[in-house]
DNA sequence: CGTATTCTTGATGGTAATCAAAGCGGGTGG
DNA sequence: CCACCCGCTTTGATTACCATCAAGAATACG
């Protein structure tokens, strides 16, 4: 599982740098950092294996446990009044899942495996532990509190992407984003396979299933990676990178390596 | 200052009844509730009134405190790599300004208030103290997991509101979000004043100030509102409400009562 | 091997951004 | 007290982006 790639480093915000926090990294839940996951996972035991298509939780289902996902990748889904379903998170290994049923009690969402999944259950009197751990801000009770605060400056800054950005810079964010999290994986941060559909990425990302296909074919046609069904490989990273800070020139159209005629053509109308 | 509305009902989400969560209450952060208040106040203290434009604290300043808004309200404002600057949150009061800066230590925008504003300071103390206070879930240390944890929720069904719904939608749950603040402070929720210009919500909300301005327009046409510069006079809140939950009829311009043959003459473009 | 999702591709239209310019305040100084 | 000026707000015209509708192609699955 851990394999080729050894997961250097981990991007903690720790060290921010006057505060350049790149856009490209937010559109998934931070993942624990080393010393957080052994904190959590001392005191987790691990729960059978969840195949895909079953939930590990669903919608309004009272809170029992927080899970650390181990393996395999699950979506969370939340239905509105209008019976429509939003996906609003997608957890990969390594991540926290049940946060958001805290202060309600309930889930928001209903939670479910994208592949076969195994995670670790964090019981209530773990959870009890982790909060008031031991008192100095380095220990566990802080380290609880970091993870929450992280996961609400990130979720504050996916807003923000997803407010003015383009549909062109939120799937290069996202497409980072995971490519990032296979990077501290220790996996490939170059080729990879999504676990879940257009159809789901759509979704999460508020595009139709058409303008990620379309998103990918304009990517893949200007070398910035080539998609096969849902095996990804990464040919710049980047550009792509470019792309996603809002770096690139002029949005998509014109990286000018190919169609220039097309360019002109457009320009006319 | 608490005056003639008494503050009847407090909007927690404790009692979520079949999770129909309303998206017109996601637009600002959930202030604390009456308990949660007394709370932190018991343990903050009062520092000198911020007048309009000054900042509480600047981006990436290393974190101190959290801080309760008292009265008045701030604008949370990230300024990117390319300059650009996203009002990220109003505060409004009883809420607590600068949860967001736990987990790197710094705040990750600068906040700045919007009028004579005066806010209670929880210093690192008192916050270890509320972190680790004592060990029900109830107690002190559950509460501030909660606030964290609602915030969070918060920030998430706010990505929600913006990713597929329009601008109108937007802007009704913005106003709606204030009016139930308002009215959760003992104000009118039918008359008040905004405190923010028409391009800090146009920042906000993903929206041009041209849209906030066309809406605001729109709405008062329609007999929702009046709007007199920042003044605002809710007039017809259920319709309102309808037009933030999607339950509305047809968008905005369709309501029938004014200009049909204007409609006629769109329909046939 | 057939059926059903899932994915791609094309054509069209609507929504809201952008560009442009004209009112409106509201504070400051004459 | 009035006039001026600057920022805020409104309104109009144009355009770009992306959702939607509609097939068709590919892939998965039994």
């Amino acid at each position: 599982m851990t394999s080729q790639y050894k997961a250097s480093r981990f991007a903690t915000p720790r060290d921010m740098p006057e505060q350049t926090y790149r856009l490209s990294n937010v559109c998934l839940p931070a993942p624990l950092s080393m010393g957080e996951l052994e904190t959590f996972s001392a005191i987790s035991r691990q729960v059978s294996p969840l195949r895909k298509r079953h939930t590990l939780f669903e919608q309004g289902e009272a809170f029992r446990s927080l899970y650390i996902v181990r393996c395999g990748s699950l979506k969370q889904v939340y239905r509105d009044i209008t019976r429509e379903e939003h996906v609003t998170q997608f957890y990969l290994p390594g991540e926290v899942v049940g946060l958001d049923a805290l202060s309600s009690g309930f889930h928001p969402g209903a939670t479910i495996a994208l592949e076969t999944t195994s995670v670790c259950e964090i019981g209530p009197e773990s959870i009890e532990e982790l909060a008031h751990g031991d008192r100095t801000e380095r220990g566990v009770g802080g380290c609880f509190l970091r993870v929450m605060s992280r996961a609400m400056h990130q979720e504050r800054m996916m807003v923000r992407l997803f407010l003015n950005r383009t549909s062109d810079v939120r799937l290069a964010s996202f497409l980072l984003a995971l490519s990032g999290r296979f990077r501290q994986q220790g996996y490939s941060p170059f080729c990879f396979r999504l676990s879940m559909s257009r159809s789901d990425i759509g979704n999460y990302l508020g595009l139709a299933v058409e303008t990620v296909s379309r998103l990918l074919g304009r990517f893949q046609h200007l070398g910035l990676l080539t998609a096969k069904g849902r095996e990804i490989r990464i040919d710049d990273l980047e550009a792509l990178a470019a792309l996603a800070d809002g770096r690139s020139r002029h949005s998509i159209w014109d990286t000018a390596d190919e169609a220039p005629e097309r360019l002109a053509s457009m320009s006319t109308h």
